[in-house]
DNA sequence: CAATACTTTCAGTATTTATTGAAAATTTGT
DNA sequence: ACAAATTTTCAATAAATACTGAAAGTATTG
């Protein structure tokens, strides 16, 4: 297989990917390109390699921006900004999941922990609140566990803690 | 707050969540008003708890059954089905977690393996092939940390390194 | 076996979500 | 300060997704 067609397979399959787990299927596309793209590029090019509007383009961009998995870059000579993707895909999934994190988990249990403070006599009331409270613990611990993996790289004893799960 | 509010505002939230991470919301409606239901529901008391139609409640009820999320259970003299949810929120974490493995990240991972064999001698193709390996190698580990995860509970060694990030 | 109770299907429709493109705003160079 | 280049916005439109409801299909009962 040509690398060209390569490139094209991986950001059709971004682009679905991320669509099945919520994130608008052209940024997801966008970030691929972005990221199989030796050179950083202007929104010209990307409009062009996607065929997709000025508009859709800028938006997408400025959505991976606020996502920090792009950056915007000038090139000498050049008035236009370029964009170049965070190529360290472990970083990547940092970010993403950071960022998740505070967009939709954390806003999350904020309401669960809201929603415990219901009457507490009602018939019913005291199941309800223990699964609220086993939702929290559930997402706490995946917190912590995904927090661990994402600083396994850089402290040996975590490390070598997800070492023995291998 | 009364028990019955908490219960209508915890099956809109639960619905938002859902689909802000690619899942139906009036499935994700619908799993979470089996959640909070004491009792087993049939399609007519969820078409009348969320205002959905029949079809629409039997489409939810049938795809939650496919994730192994709720149960068809019968009622002694009555012809009616009845589901309830599974309500061990690990055991429904671990179902979530089993079925997106299965029908997303298989797949996913199978196409990554695929376009790794692109022709190695095009420049840029070394780049290319790399980015595609970290991504697996990503997805692989973060996998196993969450079996890992999974089986804490059963499992006491597994559990005592979990406990070891709290 | 026919009537009844219940479940499933799916074409049509409604809703939600994403995209376009041209106008407005902003930035840069002279 | 002006003009040209570039970016941003957003109302209109398109595309994707989900829902409805009535008809067809199945199972159960007497």
């Amino acid at each position: 297989m040509k690398l060209k067609e390569a490139h094209y397979e991986f950001i059709h399959l971004w682009g679905n990917f991320g669509s099945q787990w919520g994130i608008n299927k052209t940024m997801a596309q966008v970030h691929a390109l972005l990221l199989v793209s030796e050179d950083a590029m202007s929104t010209d090019d990307i409009m062009d390699a996607l065929s997709i509007s000025r508009g859709g383009a800028n938006m997408n961009v400025r959505e991976l921006m606020t996502w920090n998995l792009i950056y915007k870059v000038s090139k000498l000579g050049d008035r236009k900004e370029f964009f170049e993707a965070e190529k360290d895909m472990w970083e990547v999934s940092k970010r993403i999941t950071r960022e998740r994190k505070r967009r939709e988990i954390e806003p999350l249990m904020h309401h669960l922990v809201r929603l415990k403070r219901v009457d507490k006599n009602e018939k019913g009331a005291e199941s309800f609140t223990k699964m609220l409270g086993d939702i929290e613990r559930l997402v706490d611990r995946v917190d912590k566990v995904s927090d661990t993996l994402m600083r396994a790289e850089e402290n040996a004893f975590f490390g070598s803690i997800i070492r023995l799960l291998k």
